[in-house]
DNA sequence: CGTCGGCTTGATTGTGCTCAACCCGGGTGG
DNA sequence: CCACCCGGGTTGAGCACAATCAAGCCGACG
């Protein structure tokens, strides 16, 4: 990505359809995945973008929020803090993911942007009644909906039950997993990408504090698991050997 | 309720019909709420009613569950366990909640009767085929799938960064509102249940062990916040001072 | 070159887990 | 009727894992 300075302007910039729903990289996945047609043309002139800079809250939890939007490319962040600052991240929004819901006016976490973010967004009450109106969009919105409550409950199993170690080896395997999807070559070779967040974030994310992250990277390093090119850069030699240090059910997958 | 000894048959029965929905007591709250007319009628036809005895296993996970529910009165739970036994409840099922998943055809958790429950049940095909159909159905199964989602996700801040008292303290909290709402007398004088999880559940929620869960519960009743009557009868004289011990913004509510 | 933020590493502490004994109440069988 | 057992719950002692406190590293940037 290309950085940028960012002026006062170039930060209240939302640009209308500058592509076309058909060139949408993400037009299979988000909640748009269904429609087609009219729907589509509709969706088309009611959309529009918006880019976030990395650490720019996108939204206040409790305060009015006037869209609801799918992330185009990058990463975002919902969370929830206490009075005293404990934080939990409590979603990481990936492409194709959904931000705000439909029927309330408020967000309920903060959002925030994790990289930088492209938004594709909609007026709420222009989306409002296309959920009215339109069961391709519902139906595709209660399956999101229904994947993201079947993650949330894995998540707390997580957090609930599992150690430090398979808190960091649980975080790395599904960063992997999406980072297989993405790219479609072979992963026999290992899968090397960047860490989409900070320490910080991940302790957030994980329900541990930076330090700990800190360390369990570091032992999984010294066990081989993992290898570090710079704080950010992960390269894993095996990602089937990693997974074994999640804790998790491993034997589901292949058993030929 | 009446206890009765069961026998095989009647843990084998399943009444059709029993109760015409118009008497049904979750009737606007539950996934048909916003029903009327020939949905309504339908419905009718095709629900069927089941009772569970406490401690029986409604769905296995990883299992094909060949139907959907509403709770109508009881309590359920919805959990995963790991290999080593380790076990995380992910969700607590109170009348007028929702069973399975439309479109899926195995159980994603262990669902498991809490006390005795009895589910107003429908056979997958028949439903699938009105949430393809019904605007109303799937409508509200939205609202309600969204409203799962907020609460696992307030969950996950309990699990990831409360200490043992705020978990404890917030359980109490949580069930005590759930009791207000059922009984419309003033809670000013004080509120008292009967908890409807065994210590053990408890734990396994909160992502604790019992004897942490057992301290702590004494540490409050020592405190005064709360007080027993034997193991499961509880008596909170004050739900504000308890809801101080959770950890959770407080001043939200009335601020008059 | 100095500073600053993100990160790592070390020393120590403390919360909640583990292991273990015991309590309590209800049900059963002698 | 009482003795016994059994499951759920409580309490205690010691321990371990992750949190806290603290120092220092590293790379980017002014």
């Amino acid at each position: 990505l290309i950085k940028i300075k960012v002026t006062e302007q170039m930060q209240a910039s939302t640009k209308r359809s500058n592509t076309d729903c058909s060139d949408c990289p993400i037009r299979f996945a988000a909640v748009c995945a269904r429609c087609e047609g009219d729907e589509l043309e509709y969706l088309n002139k009611i959309k529009s973008y918006r880019t976030y800079q990395a650490g720019q809250t996108i939204a206040w939890a409790g305060e009015e929020l006037a869209f609801v939007a799918s992330v185009v490319t990058g990463v975002a962040t919902l969370s929830q803090t206490m009075e005293d600052g404990r934080r939990q991240m409590v979603g990481l929004l990936l492409p194709s993911d959904f931000i705000g819901r439909p029927g309330r006016r408020t967000a309920s976490f903060d959002v925030v942007a994790a990289t930088d973010v492209v938004l594709c967004k909609f007026k709420k009450p222009a989306f409002d009644g296309l959920v009215a109106t339109s069961p391709a969009i519902t139906h595709r919105l209660l399956e999101m909906t229904l994947d993201e409550l079947d993650a949330a409950r894995e998540w707390m199993l997580l957090l609930g039950r599992k150690t430090a170690r398979e808190k960091i080896a649980s975080l790395l395997t599904i960063l992997t997993h999406r980072n297989i999807a993405l790219l479609p070559g072979d992963a026999s070779g290992g899968v090397a990408f960047d860490l989409p967040l900070t320490r910080e974030e991940m302790a957030d994310y994980l329900g541990l504090t930076i330090e700990t992250v800190s360390r369990q990277i570091s032992a999984l390093k010294r066990d081989g698991f993992i290898k570090l090119s710079g704080k950010r850069h992960v390269n894993i030699p095996d990602p089937a050997l990693l997974e074994n240090e999640t804790g998790d059910d491993t034997d589901g997958g292949i058993l030929s």
